[in-house]
DNA sequence: GTCTATAAATGGATAGAC
DNA sequence: GTCTATCCATTTATAGAC
């Protein structure tokens, strides 16, 4: 249906969506590494040099795909906020909305296993360049704001039902679970070599959800 | 008593105490500098030229007091943590012993304190020539020590009478009061325009100590 | 010890050939 | 689009006069 109602063309619809391909791929090459390094060792510290190098190819080719340093970096948080939506998107068709805590503590767990996996950017500080060009990028506001909307809905329904604290606003609780995302107790705790990434995960979990008293 | 009994000398005490409380004194400015630099910024984002034209002198003027950036940072470090034992021999003269649980939300509070009077430096990322340096730095590090020993205790005593969560490894009960330090959740909300410093720091103690649920 | 001036190295970004 | 080579601004650090 596609092909033979199509005319001749210069460019077979094929060859061109094989190049699409390719540069798809190596871009998403690109933006791994990135996200790599970002989780590493952070925005400021990160060199497009170590970017290119990790990638295997050749500074001024990077500029050829991202004009920035900043668009690159921006590149790799839209790509984790993406997965985090498609994380949503499974929670909301696997798990029951009326246990809206359960799935609250499902993203607190998702967040923290692909920060151990090295793949959680650690956020920027206040005042950096790449700051701005977030609150400039449209994909990476829109998705923060879907993420935002629906982690809120949890939240508010979680205090309905009396599983969440209602003394808290729903804010400061959106707030605390965007900041356990980047925890860095997780890699103290990886640091000394004492536990598993899974006890690593509930210790914290537990410290999140259900304090540190006893 | 002093000057009496003493020959002449080719440079008086009073002079030279005068001269080293100016040098104290400066140093004194250009570490305030670092430390409120560090907790802006981090210590990447941070140049020397900044902490000079801060401070008033010229770069090649720190360099006389510090021999490197790293050095600089970490006597900005070494003065937190000094500050932090002194808040130590605090509490423990005007708290009771009976009370762990109380001193180590007092040491919380204290933290999100200067954390948000900007004076908390970020902690540098695994791989900065900052952690290296700390690392070698015996100031720090016996300061650090003194603390975790001195808050360990605190936290097996609540532990042992029932106040905090006896499951948790004293190690990690320790690391997420460091983190807590730094958590941005503070910064968050404070950016949120909506709480005062008093509400934050309320906030956060709860969801740190009480956790999020209901 | 403070200054001006500068060295030495790094890092973001681009030119231009292919 | 990829490469080599380069530009240019920034940044750490130092030289040398006072």
């Amino acid at each position: 249906m596609t092909t033979a109602t199509l005319k001749p063309q210069p460019d077979p619809p094929v060859r061109r969506s094989f190049r699409q391909q390719m540069h798809l791929a190596r871009e998403d090459a690109i933006v791994s590494a990135v996200n790599r390094l970002l989780a590493e060792k952070g925005f400021e510290a990160m060199t497009v040099d170590e970017v290119a190098a990790e990638v295997g190819i050749a500074k001024a080719s990077l500029y050829k795909h991202f004009p920035s340093k900043e668009d690159l970096a921006a590149a790799a948080m839209v790509r984790v906020m993406n997965r985090a939506r498609a994380f949503l998107d499974d929670l909301e068709g696997s798990t029951s909305a009326d246990d809206p805590l359960g799935r609250l503590k499902a993203v607190a767990r998702w967040t923290m296993e692909v920060q151990l996996a090295g793949e959680m950017p650690s956020l920027p500080s206040e005042n950096s360049t790449l700051r701005a060009a977030l609150t400039t990028n449209k994909d990476y506001v829109d998705g923060l704001m879907d993420v935002s909307d629906r982690l809120g809905a949890w939240i508010t329904a979680a205090q309905a039902n009396g599983s969440l604290n209602q003394q808290l606003p729903a804010i400061a609780v959106l707030y605390t679970l965007y900041a356990r995302a980047c925890d860095p107790v997780l890699g103290f705790l990886k640091g000394s070599g004492l536990y598993t990434d899974d006890q690593i995960i509930d210790m914290v979990l537990v410290t999140c959800f259900d304090g540190l008293k006893g």
